[in-house]
RNA sequence: GGAGAGAUGGCCGAGUGGUCGAAGGCGCACGCCUGGAAAGUGUGUAUACCUCACAAGGGUAUCGAGGGUUCGAAUCCCUCUCUCUCCGCCA
């Protein structure tokens, strides 16, 4: 959510910028200069009338105290009008800022100078590219067959206890997903991140804070007795842990890590994009996340995508790296890098991380602030990353690593799987 | 799920209708004291919004959340949330 203040000062900064998103704001950022005006002047008359209801409560007070009932009585009747005025201004005051508030979720975040102008995921700058796309040979199968050649995931067997999207890893499919959730978690720990297993289900507060209400309704799996939201990443749950607090500036940056399942009804997706592993409703992800000082956080995003190339590398998966477009980035972001790796036999590119820097976006929404040492309080920056999402990894490793003799696991895989071959 | 108790500032804890944003203590910051430190001592120490220059100063709101009674509520009433204790159930 953009800050107010922001809109107030920059309207047409905020309006241009939002353009490079393909959102025309003109609209909504008119209707909040109006309603933010009358908020304030509401909010004048409003705190005017309870400061001199407030001063006669007070003399009343007085009046009792010392005896002279008959003037207090008198002062309480001059009070009925302006008791009416407090209930009306009230009034006018909370729907002004409902207004206020309506209007602002409405906006997305304004993206960074840096990012690309484009519709959609074709317009993309592709930055960088590294690894080897090794050829394969002819009778190369895409992972779902190996799935079911080396019996290491039940695509059909999920479907029937639950649905499609959510499939069973077996035997060494399932060790396989076991050994990649730890290997990521000890880098993370390694690279300085505080490893956490938070809840799976958040509630509205949380699943607002971060941006997933009311913007991605319907994309959550959503848990109405309690009212409760299953975690579409483990994003929602990690960043919120800070919601409504005031950090020591010393305190940043925090980096946190957590491997958790995830949460995704992907209502509308269809065809090559949802076979295998390439899009599920239940998946597996390690994701990290920092809260940072607003000026280190685009040096965090650098090192973030520094950190996540790195993990690739070490699995020998050949990747690269999209600055998005205006049109590609989400809602929240500020910047986003999407980190894909090749699926060799699909021959295509997995999208298998999203590194985003939301600024204040998130913050502003749950009130995550530090104070610095002059004591001024500011918005801190949020940022997170996929480090990693497993199914696309996955995906990856078994198409692009399998050999007539089965298929290989990256060597540092080998001390977790205990095992060096799928076969 | 049933019964009871409770929710006050960074923490502990007083306050049951009248200048209460809230005593006291701890913690923290700065100063004095000291050769240095501890002890002692003095001062300060919430957040949001409005006014305003994101200054000073001023105003308003906030004692779990929301609503109500009242001239006036941390204090009374209602609803909700959460915590604790006991019982039940249970990985």
């Amino acid at each position: 959510m953009l800050q107010i203040n922001l809109i107030r000062e920059q309207s047409d900064e905020v309006i241009n910028k939002l353009k490079i998103k393909n959102f025309n704001a003109t609209e909504i950022v008119s209707k909040l200069l109006a309603v933010d005006t009358e908020r304030r002047s509401i909010q004048k008359k409003l705190d005017d009338t309870l400061a001199d209801s407030n001063s006669i409560a007070r003399e009343i007070g007085h009046l009792f105290k010392s005896g002279k009932q008959t003037e207090a009585n008198a002062l309480r009747e001059k009070t009925s009008e302006l008791k009416q005025q407090v209930k009306e201004l009230q009034g006018q005051l909370n729907k002004l800022e409902d207004d206020q508030s309506n209007l602002l979720v409405l906006l997305p975040n304004v993206p960074h100078e840096s990012v690309p102008a484009g519709q959609s995921s074709e317009e993309n700058e592709i930055i960088n590219q590294e690894g080897i796309i090794g050829e394969l040979p002819d009778n190369a199968l895409p992972h779902w067959e190996l799935a079911g050649k080396y019996d290491i995931i039940g695509f059909e067997l999920g479907t029937k206890i639950t649905g499609a999207g959510f499939p069973v890893y077996k035997g060494k499919g399932a060790k396989l997903q076991r050994a990649l959730i730890s290997f990521f978690l000890d880098e993370a720990i390694k690279a300085g991140y505080t490893e956490y297993q938070p809840p799976l289900l958040v509630n509205e507060a949380s699943a607002f804070a971060t941006g997933q209400l009311p913007d991605k309704d319907g994309q959550m799996y959503h848990v109405p007795i309690d009212n409760l939201f299953l975690i579409p990443t483990s994003e929602v749950p990690v960043t919120n842990f800070y919601r409504d607090m005031i950090l020591q500036e010393d305190e940043l940056p925090i980096k946190n890590t957590a491997y958790s399942v995830c949460f995704r009804r992907e209502a509308g997706s269809y065809g090559k994009d949802v076979r295998g592993l390439n899009r599920l409703h239940q998946f597996d992800k390690v994701e990290i996340v920092q809260v940072t000082h607003p000026e280190k956080s685009y040096d965090t995003l650098e090192e973030m995508l520094t950190y996540v190339s790195g993990l690739l590398k070490k699995l020998e998966l050949p990747f690269r790296v999209a600055r998005l477009c205006g049109g590609d980035l989400s809602f929240a972001s500020a910047m986003t890098y999407d980190m894909e790796v090749y699926s060799s036999a699909q021959k295509r590119w997995l999208e298998v991380s999203s590194i985003s820097n939301f600024e204040t976006f998130q913050s502003n929404r749950m009130k995550l602030r530090f104070k610095n040492k002059e004591g001024k309080i500011s918005l801190a920056h949020t940022l997170n990353g996929s480090a990693l999402a497993l199914p696309r990894i996955l995906a990856a490793l078994l198409e692009n690593n399998q050999t007539s003799e089965g298929i290989r696991v990256p060597k540092v895989l080998i001390p977790y799987t205990g095992f060096e071959m799928i076969s």
